[in-house]
RNA sequence: GCCGCCUUAGCUCAGUCGGUAGAGCGUCUCACUCGUAAUGAGAAGGUCGUCGGUUCGAUUCCGACAGGCGGCUCCA
């Protein structure tokens, strides 16, 4: 046993450390019981890992994003070895950390049923009781596939590693497969009794917790299908997800906010609130909005046509079907038969429902020549969409079957697209503003260059029009996710991401390259020069769909709209029946002024009245009673319970018209 | 589309080991007129998602279909 020297890094700050040779990491780390890994050399490693003479260490702490995958990858391993142990036939599949816990994939005969569950969860704290220790082995691929013989699914995987060697094979493999046949050794984990006794083994690159002891809180939430290797030509496996946590209060936390997103379900509130429903009748994905949903709906109609026009949109308007022949032009069919409606047949041509409105749009470009002059020509709609979205995946309003695209094609010449796009990019976060939502990041979707069936165009060309929207985003100083193979067939494209109340990200608005269409159409402008030229066409939609925008607004605010937004903007309250005419009459000075002003003249109590309003989350309640009356005043009552008693009418009629006006939340 | 679960009054849900069902809220009626989140009493309301099968008998068991929920795949 020598001496040797290793750097222990914390945050910025290193220090030499001498140690003796055989030093294992925890050894460093002994006084600090919130680290359960360590990070050598910039590598991921078990606590037990044997240090080298020069290596930097830095601990990881259990609450840090690495100690959190540790955690839930190690939780994983519990809940195979659990249910292993419950069901010998299961064959295991993967089990990586995923956002806020993990999973794991089996094929077993009979999938589970919630009761499985239960069984699996407390075999889990039987082993997590145990304290059972992780052991890390280095194996040789021929051992290996020995050795897990009853595995198909990882040898497999160790197959697919032989010949991909990197993690991004890994990755392409199957999503989640990394985290068990990393680059570099084949390394298998055992879970080791304190007797010795090996309890279970899986194939893994680790690292681990240093005993399952180490998993402090943890939940097995559901059981789903997954396609093998996330192919839909693969077998479906069980998949089981979880959740795991530094403390049990953080568990608590993590649930609570489960709790609070499905208090805030745009479908729960969308019934609760009277706003809009799914009649059986009419079919999956096919919402109608009720009176109240319809006020929301018409504001941000009407705010979004005349935000259109005042930034040099001119508005048309274009029906719902069309001749096939207009989709093959466009390119659309045969790509996107599938996704759309089935073709309906009369005097021997064929009509389809519109599963998007550029083509729409370019005609009305190619009903006469166009001029230089009059470029940028913009044009906008609400324009009625249908896709036969596959019946799994319609979601409230989020994902529907027909729903208004706020629709706008921008036709330039190539010289002013970047001007344009930036036009654009302004346009919509000013939107998203007004709308309340100011947190967002962009996303860039490209080509997927090994696809090339799926995108048409010219390397050069979509090279020119990748370009120009980078520039224009990092311009923006926005953040910029890349989303390789994300574009569409014709172009590249950039997504407003936006964040809502409760941090979920949601794909909004889209602004669209495209040289392709205005090209299959034979677009053309006559130049400065006298010459025919073909012009750039720019798609956006700054609310992506009405409906859409809708259900995430109503998940935003939970329900409880700012007032410019809300269906009943005041809800008058009478304290007793003889307050009414007097409330009416101030009600219909507000309803003078454009205001959405409701009367509560039934024979419920007061109480009750008030409990509605609360109930419907209407921004003012106004109440008036004898005091109000003698004034000529009334009471204003907010939704977080707040009072002020006793406003003048005149005083009470400005502050909501201003609150209006002003958009701002009360 | 695939896998699993689910569908009982307008809503949320209970129930029937196979003998046609119940609560709360809501609705309607009557009484109460009340100062900041549920007044009391009474009444109406269901071919138990649809179609088929098994059965003397099906809301209950089986199947298909429709719709919903959670995932997967997909999302121009």
């Amino acid at each position: 046993m020598s001496d040797m020297r290793v750097v222990l890094v914390h945050a910025d700050d290193r220090q030499d450390r001498m140690t003796t040779t055989g030093t294992k990491a925890w050894e460093l780390f002994a006084e600090d019981p919130s680290v359960i890994a360590a990070r050598v050399n910039g590598e991921l490693r078990d606590l037990s890992h044997e240090l080298a003479d020069g290596d930097e260490v830095e601990g990881v702490a259990i609450d840090s994003p690495d100690g959190l995958d540790v955690l839930r990858h190690s939780t994983a391993h519990v809940m195979a070895q659990a249910v292993q142990e419950l069901f010998p036939e299961a064959k295991l599949g993967i089990g990586p950390p995923v956002t806020d816990g993990f999973y794991y994939d089996f094929d077993v005969e009979t999938p589970f049923v919630p009761e499985d569950l239960d069984k699996i969860e407390s075999r889990m704290r039987k082993i997590v009781k145990e304290g059972q220790k992780f052991s890390r082995r280095v194996t040789t691929d021929h051992d290996a596939i020995a050795e897990l013989k009853d595995e198909p699914y990882k040898i497999e995987l160790i197959g697919l590693k032989g010949s991909g060697k990197s993690d991004d094979a890994a990755q392409e493999i199957a999503e989640g497969a990394s985290v068990e046949v990393g680059a570099g050794e084949l390394t298998i984990y055992d879970n080791i009794r304190r007797n010795g006794d090996v309890a279970w083994s899986d194939l893994c690159r680790g690292p681990h917790l240093p005993t399952t002891k180490r998993i402090p809180a943890f939940k097995l939430m559901r059981t789903a299908a997954a396609y093998w290797r996330g192919d839909e030509k693969n077998k479906q496996l069980q998949r089981v997800y979880g959740t795991a946590w530094p403390s049990k209060e953080d568990l608590e936390a993590h649930l609570h906010r489960i709790e609070e997103a499905e208090r805030r379900d745009h479908r729960k509130l969308g019934r609760e609130l009277d706003l809009f429903s799914f009649p059986d009748e009419l079919g999956s994905g096919l919402p109608v909005f009720h009176p109240r949903g319809g006020v929301i709906k018409r504001e941000m109609e009407d705010y979004v046509r005349r935000r259109h026009i005042e930034e040099g949109f001119e508005y048309v308007g274009t029906p719902h079907i069309s001749k096939d022949g207009l989709f093959h032009t466009s390119g659309h069919l045969p790509y996107y038969a599938d996704t759309m409606f089935p073709p309906m047949e009369l005097e021997g041509a064929k009509y389809q429902l519109k599963a998007m409105n550029c083509p729409m749009h370019n005609l009305i470009y190619a009903s006469r020549g166009r001029s230089y002059r009059e470029l940028p020509l913009r044009l906008f709609e609400f324009g009625h969409v249908y896709r036969y979205e596959k019946s799994g995946v319609v979601h409230g309003l989020t994902r529907v079957r027909g729903f208004a695209q706020d629709d706008s094609h921008s036709y330039v010449t190539p010289e002013q697209a970047p001007g344009e796009i930036k036009h654009l990019l302004d346009f919509v976060l000013g939107l998203l503003r007004d709308f309340g939502l100011d947190d967002f990041y962009l996303e860039m979707s490209t080509r997927d260059d090994s696809k090339p069936d799926k995108f048409i165009g010219s390397d050069e060309q979509w090279e020119t029009a990748t370009r120009v929207l980078r520039e224009v985003c990092e311009e923006s100083g926005l953040e910029l996710v890349p989303d390789p193979g994300g574009a569409a067939f014709y172009g590249p494209k950039v997504s407003v991401q936006a964040r809502d109340a409760i941090g979920r990200t949601w794909q909004m608005s889209t602004i669209q390259y495209d040289f392709n269409q205005p090209h299959r159409f034979g677009l053309e402008y006559n130049g400065a020069d006298g010459q025919k030229h073909e012009p750039v066409m720019i798609h956006s939609a700054k609310f992506g769909s009405i409906e859409r925008f809708l259900g995430v607004l109503v998940e935003h605010y939970a329900g409880a709209f700012p007032p410019w937004l809300a269906p009943v903007q005041v809800q008058a309250i009478p304290i007793a029946e003889r307050h009414e005419d007097y409330l009416w009459d101030v009600a219909k000075r507000m309803r003078k002024e454009g205001l959405r002003v409701d009367v509560d003249d039934s024979t419920d109590r007061m109480q009750k009245k008030i409990r509605n309003a609360q109930l419907q989350k209407v921004p003012f309640m106004m109440i008036a009673g004898d005091d109000d009356l003698a004034a000529g005043a009334v009471s204003f009552r907010y939704r977080d319970g707040r009072q002020d008693n006793g406003v003048p009418i005149e005083e009470a009629i400005a502050r909501v018209r201003e609150a209006v006006a002003a958009r701002t939340q009360v």
